[in-house]
DNA sequence: CGCATTGCTGCGAAATCCGCAGGTCTCAGT
DNA sequence: ACTGAGACCTGCGGATTTCGCAGCAATGCG
């Protein structure tokens, strides 16, 4: 407290676990500066972004090796479906009467839905579905979609363009 | 082991341009197959890779530098939104008179909307949003989307429940 | 005050990445 | 058929990166 002298690492660390975003797990600046990094480059070396950040080879491997631990990013390979075969894709209003989450959970379960998510709206939950052709996605809505039992109704919409799709989270 | 080699490769060769899936570019089983070892972990050693798939590690580095520089795929970093500080998520729905493609354009400029796509049904295009709060959502959809020149109506689905959310394109 | 914990640094050793020089195969074009 | 261009793979050093570990400062707690 009287000692000034060795100031400038412990004011880093106050910096630290400050973290202006007051998230669940303490995510602070210089971790969320390493995941902008992986943002842009997965492969990036760790001393690369060690540079970047100011820290050390060594701990910046540490970090991200705690971050994939703890699921707060992962490093993947993304791809563009069209140019990987899958040439038709539709969002899926769902309309449920009783429980919603189990229909979730059956809409989870299947390969072709990439994402599912429960929202409040005129939709109890939406599904993204990416499917080979239209014979597969007609297959999908009408035959394993709509014959769950529970499944009220449901309203598709079918993609004409993909115009973004960015895994930017965590920047801005 | 040379010559086995050597049989493999041509078999393999000939597999390649008839690809099951008849997509734009040429995408033969082995890229295919590196690019699933790639989902699995991003930062796989070529050389793991390459076992993995029977190719040397230099051929699987090769073929990944292509298929980043032709946009196939790309390696990063995803993570979840609410670890990171971004509590409110919505879909909104755009009806749109006029020039579609232009109020797209719009939307895909504004760095809370992660995705945009153009489809075909009761709306014509669909939005994906990300926010620190309440507040912040509100003003995206009410000031920002609402207000572009050519927006008939939006319908919002704010998330309550993120079920499911891969990256598993090109597998299965 | 002593002690456990967390997180960073620095440093060799091992593994990986990278560029480059061949070699094989295919496919035009003369 | 011959030849040259192009695509793709392998093998091999040398540069770079990753990895594990020991040491150390700062924090928290009984």
């Amino acid at each position: 407290m009287h000692s000034e002298v060795v100031a400038s690492r412990s004011a880093e660390h106050r910096d630290s676990r400050e973290s202006r975003n007051g998230s669940s797990p303490h995510l602070d600046a210089v971790s969320l500066a390493i995941i902008e990094q992986l943002q842009e480059d997965g492969r990036r070396p760790y001393a690369a972004i060690g540079k970047a950040v100011g820290l050390s080879e060594a701990a910046v491997r540490q970090r991200v090796q705690k971050l994939l631990d703890q699921g707060v990013m992962q490093i993947v390979a993304v791809t563009d479906p069209l140019t990987v075969g899958f040439r038709r894709q539709a969002m899926v209003g769902v309309n449920v009467e009783g429980d919603v989450e189990s229909i979730a959970e059956a809409l989870t379960d299947m390969p072709e839905v990439e994402y599912v998510v429960m929202t409040a709206g005129s939709f109890d939950i939406l599904a993204e579905i990416v499917c080979e052709d239209d014979d597969h996605l007609l297959d999908v809505i009408n035959k394993r979609i709509r014959s769950l039992p529970g499944v009220r109704s449901t309203e598709s919409f079918v993609y004409l363009k993909l115009k973004k799709q960015t895994y930017m989270w965590g920047t801005r």
